[in-house]
DNA sequence: TAGGCCATCTGGTCCT
DNA sequence: AGGACCAGATGGCCTA
């Protein structure tokens, strides 16, 4: 999500925590960007597929981002008469297509949730896409998995969120230093001193993929790799008080395939990872 | 080759 | 009733 993307003052005033009591309770999520959908197709289209076109459009799949090769044989069989991957158009809200039938086979009920399934995880995919997007990265490293992308989601905020309460902090000194100049939001001039910064703005101005918004250029709080540290419970915590595993699928059984070594391992990759946005949170 | 990661299917549950 | 959400199962791809 582009931080350019997010409602303005005036359009997020259903979330403002200031509003009348009398007003409906603000849904935090109303201000989210549509969700990803596919392109919607007739209904029939997804059901009326003569077999000997299935070839093709299984093509059509593999192009619309789907993974032919990773459907089951039964699935296979059935993606013969149907269109698996391309979304139904099921979206809440959206109108049932006229074509329709009033009674469904349960084979084609089971197919189509299975496509809307297949497109709310896309639309999940689609959003950890565009979180990596916006975490710094190396280009030529290796794609953040979910797991590692949600921990340094979790730490940029972190870090974003100390940046802005220093930024306040130095706007406010600001203030007392520059008596003659007056607070002046969204005025952006990193250059002059007694020019104030308005929070949000210089946050907001910062690039996408910049390694350097992790800087705390106004605090000597230390690096994002030390903070990493000191977000992350000493092993021996984590160990003694365990509900869930470090494993990307949440897993967490005394069966799991995962030794203490290898999360272990796994810690170390993502601190080293971390210790990457440090190395250019001192970049010029 | 084992393990990690992922996409997909599936059935159950919750919600509107 | 139908769709969203969730978790388990399954199988493919990739890498050390």
């Amino acid at each position: 999500m582009k931080l350019a993307e997010w409602p303005s003052e005036e359009e997020s005033s259903e979330v403002n925590p200031s509003r009348p009591a009398h007003l409906p309770k603000p849904e935090p999520r109303v201000w989210l960007p549509p969700a990803f959908q596919a392109t919607c197709l007739p209904y029939h289209t997804y059901f009326a597929v003569p077999a000997g076109n299935a070839a093709a459009l299984r093509d059509q799949e593999v192009v619309l981002g789907g993974r032919a090769d990773a459907v089951p044989h039964a699935a296979k069989l059935l993606a013969q008469t149907a269109l698996p991957g391309s979304g139904l158009c099921g979206v809440k809200g959206q109108a049932t297509p006229a074509s329709r039938q009033p009674t469904e086979p349960p084979k084609y009920r089971r197919l189509a949730a299975n496509a809307r399934e297949r497109r709310r995880m896309h639309g999940l995919n689609h959003a950890f896409d565009e979180l990596r997007s916006v975490i710094p990265a190396f280009d030529n490293e290796k794609k953040l998995s979910k797991y590692e992308t949600l921990q340094m989601a979790q730490i940029y905020i972190a870090e974003l969120t100390e940046l802005l309460q220093n930024v306040g902090k130095q706007t406010r000194d600001s203030v007392s230093d520059c008596p003659n100049v007056k607070a002046a939001p969204n005025v952006l001039s990193p250059t002059n001193h007694c020019s104030l910064q308005h929070p949000i703005s210089a946050s907001f101005n910062i690039p996408e993929r910049s390694p350097y918004v992790l800087s705390d250029s106004v605090g000597d709080a230390g690096t994002a790799a030390h903070r990493l540290a000191l977000l992350s419970p000493p092993k021996s915590v984590r160990n003694e008080s365990k509900v869930t595993s470090n494993r990307s699928d949440g897993e967490y059984s005394p069966h799991s395939h995962s030794s203490d070594l290898e999360e272990g391992q796994a810690d170390t990759l993502l601190y080293q990872r971390s210790e990457h946005l440090s190395d250019f949170s001192h970049a010029p």
